[in-house]
DNA sequence: GTCTATACACAGATAGAC
DNA sequence: GTCTATCTGTGTATAGAC
């Protein structure tokens, strides 16, 4: 068996720096393959078409969240405390490498009026990090409070993002952050 | 002069519906002509290109909000609790109605890093909201306290609005609301 | 597995008749 | 002011040589 010159994990890690930038439909699949080094041409051969591209490169992000950022709610040794404030660090680098913002949060803004192709990966990483921060929070809270706090941060976080991006600055988000940890802090 | 059959007005009203649900780069100008009852030709002849027709639709957005939302914050006769309430019920009414969630938001995420084209504007709706905020913040908190609440509530309700598009659901937006009145009623 | 060449649809935008 | 017709570029996707 001949060698594979380009993996198409190189191509999906390639895809979603230009996914992220320019999001789904302003994105071609020129784009795509001259970033893997690719003609057009070769660039189907490893892909059906957009759409699967797209749906490879959400799964793979998620993926990567689930090892690099979630887990850390799960942990065992450090305080809810400890994990909450490092879990945010890590969210801090996520969201502000390669600077496209929140990949999920684009993407369903961008495509949910028009087809709903792919909700079902975002809904699945959003209850991922629900949960996450859900695990973090239920031995100081009831679980009436965990729920509603868990929403609050994720939708004050993504606020943040989006503030983050019209200033091009990254203190909003580093402030939603902050109070993230502080929520659970104070008590 | 001969009767203006459309009016760049009733044109950009339309084009106002089309942009929220589809986004600017899907947005055709098929999709605005027809939207419109007119050919892309007579379309033409209103606008001189699809950048026009949007920063005219973010101009009369914000202006829409100006008069029926923002205004409410500088009402005489209610007391603050009173207005930060009637708020959010219009504030609900307008990213609810239409079905595209917040505009400004979709347009930054879309465009923030392929062209700075409409910063400008978006900047201006969001500085326009932050006033408004503080403005019914300021007799109950301090000056450094106001900032960081009015941006608070504002990411928030925007990461809100993400979830409501995400799960078709209003609750989330409902809840960031009833969130943001709470913050200054329970002072 | 990668390339060049190409098919076909639709995008933004313009010209000119009515 | 609106129409039809058209220009030109680019999009997704495929065919077939190497």
């Amino acid at each position: 068996m001949p060698i594979q010159k380009t993996t198409r994990e190189e191509i999906i890690k390639n895809s979603i720096k230009v996914f992220r930038r320019k999001g789904y439909y302003r994105t071609s699949m020129s784009d795509l393959a001259k970033e893997a080094g690719l003609t057009k041409g070769a660039f189907y051969h490893h892909f059906n078409d957009k759409e699967e591209v797209m749906r490879k490169s959400l799964q793979a992000t998620i993926n990567w969240f689930e090892k690099r950022v979630f887990s850390i709610a799960y942990e065992e040794g450090p305080s809810n405390e400890e994990k909450i404030v490092k879990m945010g660090e890590v969210i801090f680098q996520a969201f502000t490498q390669g600077d496209g913002g929140c990949f999920f949060a684009n993407t369903i803004l961008e495509t949910a009026h028009v087809e709903d192709t792919f909700t079902k990966e975002i809904k699945h990483y959003f209850s991922l990090w629900e949960k996450a921060l859900q695990n973090m929070l239920k031995d100081k809270y009831s679980g009436s409070e965990i729920e509603e706090m868990a929403e609050r941060m994720i939708a004050d976080i993504e606020g943040s993002i989006i503030l983050m991006q019209l200033y091009k600055d990254y203190k909003p988000l580093k402030k939603a952050l902050k109070r993230s940890a502080l929520s659970i802090l104070e008590k």
